[in-house]
DNA sequence: GCTGGCACTCTGTCCGTGCGAGTGCCAGTG
DNA sequence: CACTGGCACTCGCACGGACAGAGTGCCAGC
């Protein structure tokens, strides 16, 4: 149907004018800026149809139409084509990248980068634990009976621990001990390293046997923990932009953001194959949440999602190109650990 | 002179009066509220000498009046009694603090309680590289020719740098590394640590000198570089309360917070003798803190200051209250540093 | 030196009006 | 049967005048 097809057209161009412009869209001033071939009259009758459908809504009785939560998604899931990058685009993002130091030096420069591309508030979750391996453990003892615990990951992060000794152990027991920890956890993926626990407190010398027990525990209990993996916000500042799009206050948008919690779910819920992820408006799920937009992508080396990116915004969004910029930093950032 | 006396307790009853009401105050409701013991035509007239003074200013030719920047200096400075914390306000710190598993721990807790005590965006800047001493010196081998350094402060805080060796090195090369880097390095202060290097090399056996210079090189790099002083910041939804103290826009404020560096140096310059600073509006020279305050401290444990918190909020803020929270807040954080 | 009274100024608000944008419906046309 | 032009209708919004309220400055009196 022909006629189904130009409805869908009025849709994208809905959406499309309604993003750029800020303004509810009327039938005429779709006439006049799309290729339609119809008149005011006969696009009246396509958005009364659409209306009815769900898509698009008017404010007021005498306004144009705006686009629902459900108009968004049609756009994105069919009526969106994928928007390239430009060149400077792509230059600016090796650009941004390259010279990173450290773990959160890289992290921070996405967010810094992913704001910046997109206009957006912009979110970087730190790879996540259960995913990583064991690179390195170190043992540092800050007093008699009290031992720090370093794990450094082969994805660069590092987690450090306090572990209170049940005796007090002096500068061999910690040499042993590190070897020991190394030699037992060094490559295991963390999620395999609970189930090494028994071998290892088999194999320690008995006078350490004690000790090892403690620090292996506390060594678990990290890796575990599930509500330490941490987010990088970025470019609050964008919000302040768009504040048109949300009436009333940004105070739960930034108290969402703060918390942490909750835009981790999303972003950490990254598609298995890779593609990029809208959540749309009420599809998140979460009252601070309704009039944004989350769109994110896992990131990682290989094959291996190491977590999750995106950005946050009003759902009045250009999501082809926020789905690209997203997208492509993603794909830079997992390259970049890679090499490190 | 009674008469000047008692013109300053109309300020302090204007400034009291506006932080708690954001309306302009006038000299009948003055009168009513404040024991004052004269009428308000009296008060008029001391209103005229304080306005000329520039204490005050009236927004409109026929609105009461508003402290200026120089009236609530002036009342920071003379008219303000230290407003103690309520026991409920100490137990929540003392809560709050409690049970921190390691250095982000303790200082995403701190920014978190700060902000939470003054409804206002806090800040914390994290132990200051140059006043810590080095505790231990790890290095881990990632690929042939490319090492992975991380440092260990005193304070808990842990920074890691990449290191590209101009020679393959192998496993035992990296033990000896590590073991002449801590012999030489551990307890130095950091200020101190790049003395040291011309010794280290001498020391070193000649088949390591090259890659002892490498490390060492970046070492000293990763120590002086300024830029990675770093700030974390919370409570950013408190802006939203008082946008109305930010005409126009919280842009500006929010780009500055994430810029960091410019509220890093704020916070960062401490008082010696440890008393609370507060920089008033336009004495922050800084466009986008024009209308702000911002109430700092420096913390540390002892004698030493490792760093510096604070708040950051609009011009009118109950500066008594905020200056007895983050005065407390930071004696907390310094006794939890120490114990750690 | 303080007070009460008074005239004046200015802002914020409320209300009524007119305009413009946009719609829905309908009759007409290829 | 789908599309078009015309038309009446509905609202939201910007504009402007009137009004009440708050606050001031000034002045004469105590």
């Amino acid at each position: 149907m022909a006629h189904d097809e130009r409805r869908l057209q009025v849709l994208r161009a809905i959406v499309q004018d309604y993003v750029s412009t800020n303004d509810p869209v009327g039938s005429k001033a779709l006439a006049e800026r799309h290729d339609l071939g119809v008149s005011p009259a006969t696009i009246r009758n396509d958005m009364a149809v659409l209306e009815e459908q769900g898509y698009i809504t008017q404010p007021h009785t005498s306004a144009g139409r705006v686009p629902t939560d459900k108009g968004y998604r049609l756009f994105v899931d069919r009526l969106s084509a994928v928007k390239p990058l430009s060149v400077a685009e792509r230059r600016a993002i090796e650009r941004f990248l390259d010279g990173a130091l450290d773990l959160h030096d890289i992290l921070s420069r996405t967010v810094r980068l992913l704001a910046q591309l997109t206009h957006h508030v912009a979110v970087v979750q730190y790879p996540t634990l259960s995913r990583s391996a064991v690179r390195h453990l170190e043992v540092v003892q800050v007093a008699a009976a009290r031992l720090l615990l370093v794990l450094i990951t082969d994805t660069g992060r590092v987690e450090q621990r306090l572990v209170d000794c049940p005796v007090d152990c002096d500068g061999d027991d910690v040499a042993e001990l590190r070897a020991l920890l190394n030699q037992t956890f060094a490559g295991t993926r963390l999620t395999d390293a609970a189930g090494r626990v028994p071998d290892l407190l088999d194999t320690a010398p008995p006078h350490l046997r004690r000790l090892v027990a403690a620090v292996s525990a506390a060594l678990v209990e990290t890796l575990v923990e599930p509500g330490e993996d941490r987010l990088v916000v970025g470019g609050t500042a964008n919000l302040a932009r768009v504040a048109v799009d949300f009436p009333g206050s940004l105070r739960p948008l930034l108290e969402a953001l703060e918390e942490q919690v909750v835009v981790l779910r999303l972003i950490s819920e990254v598609d298995a194959g890779g593609a990029v992820l809208v959540r749309i408006g009420e599809e998140n799920a979460h009252e601070a949440l309704s009039g944004a937009s989350v769109v994110s992508v896992g990131y990682g080396s290989g094959d291996r999602a190491l977590g999750g990116l995106g950005i946050v915004g009003p759902t009045r969004m250009d999501y082809p190109t926020n789905m690209a910029a997203v997208r492509a930093v993603a794909r830079y950032v997992g390259q970049i650990l890679a090499e490190s």
